[in-house]
DNA sequence: CATTTACTCTATATAATTTGTAGGTTTTAT
DNA sequence: ATAAAACCTACAAATTATATAGAGTAAATG
């Protein structure tokens, strides 16, 4: 399950996203909307902003904007940028990579196998889908 | 990510499929062959055994052993029996349903129907992937 | 039939992570 | 100048995951 701080930070960017040719919208305009706190929200569009899918303008009549397209933001980045990996061990993430402690030899670990695979199909659907899909069925 | 008592499930599924015709095992066998700790991994022996994955017999000799054929458990049911929900979102989930506190209506929200999407795709794999799959690979 | 073995069950303790809060700093428009 | 709003760091609270304890039950064996 996608943590709260995900599920969250696709609900402001949808908001964003709909909201796109508005200029900047402010934190508690989000956060009202969707009933999400603010100050944790503020975290959260921070941290979006530094992985380069934000602006953001400070001072009165400030607030964030989108700075890249819908269709150019994956379901797997933002996932992989406030959950952590998308595999289902560490030993098989691509960007989190961590051998099992509890695993001698990883490479005569059929566990591991299989769950690469199974990293490789969800993340076909994970980098397909995109904000825009998201905004598409609003 | 797959919780440790999931991760252990498939590594003590998979120790029992390999020596299925050695009858009964104990769960120290198991516990020392992976280093887990002996009481945690009982407790998640009683769980596959509730489920009805496993066999026991106590007493001397006694042990665990598997009751069904590897080619019949499929991933998704042990995740969900130990981890819980497949699905991204409580609201997209088949077996662990909840309505998302923060949503008014789910009905005419985007992000509900392409975690759908994203769901199906995810469940279509790990339907598929059986334990059988895991001890192939061994 | 007593003893040992090993699973069963419930409760609790510990650790880690997630979620949320506090409070000050910086920037900008007016 | 002042007020508004993002920025930043640190911490607090709540939740969940991991691990442990100890008494109970059933079976095998001599």
């Amino acid at each position: 399950m996608l943590s709260k701080k995900t599920k969250y930070a696709f609900h402001a960017l949808t908001y964003l996203g709909k909201h796109k040719d508005q200029g900047a919208i402010l934190i508690q305009e989000i956060s009202e909307f969707h009933n999400i706190s603010h100050k944790f929200l503020e975290n959260i569009l921070l941290e979006l902003k530094k992985a380069g899918f934000l602006g953001s303008k400070k001072g009165k009549g400030g607030g964030y904007y989108l700075i890249k397209e819908p269709k150019e933001i994956p379901l797997s980045r933002i996932i992989r940028l406030l959950d952590g990996p998308i595999a289902l061990l560490p030993c098989v993430s691509l960007n989190y990579y961590e051998p099992c402690e509890e695993c001698e030899n990883q490479e005569q670990c059929g566990l591991n196998k299989v769950m690469i695979e199974v990293r490789d199909e969800t993340l076909k659907i994970l980098e397909m889908k995109t904000l825009q899909d998201i905004l598409s069925n609003e």
